[in-house]
DNA sequence: AGGGTGACGATCA
DNA sequence: ATGATCGCCACCC
């Protein structure tokens, strides 16, 4: 369904600047739980997303190569912190908030 | 309709 | 930590 697709957009533009979430927990957060490969097929899709700071659960970057170099870059530019090979979730990990999720108020 | 696929996730050896 | 497997679900041929 389209809803939900539109909810995923919604919840990766809520993202704000140097937090990240994972592909399964913002499936889950935008109310289609288990649709983590949804979610990536949302960010191939759809332009203008904020598709770096989506990484893999834990904080694994789940791309290969340059891709992956280029997330990695793009997320310590924006202040993130990384933990080995994968972001520091503790740090920067965007919790969204039970509430229905910015519906513009 | 049927089968293959993917920027995944959890689990197990 | 690494690699294999299975479950998941929408999309594409």
């Amino acid at each position: 369904m389209k809803d939900k697709r539109a909810r995923v957009v919604r919840c990766i533009r809520t993202l704000p600047a140097g937090t990240v979430s994972s592909y399964g927990a913002l499936a889950k957060a935008a109310g289609w739980p288990g649709a983590a490969r949804q979610v990536v097929r949302i960010l191939h899709q759809v332009p203008g997303l904020a598709w770096h700071r989506v990484v893999g659960s834990g904080g694994a970057i789940k791309l290969c190569g340059e891709q992956a170099a280029e997330q990695r870059f793009r997320l310590r530019m924006e202040g993130v912190t990384f933990r080995g090979a994968r972001v520091d979730m503790k740090r920067h990990e965007f919790h969204f908030s039970k509430v229905k999720l910015a519906r513009s108020r």
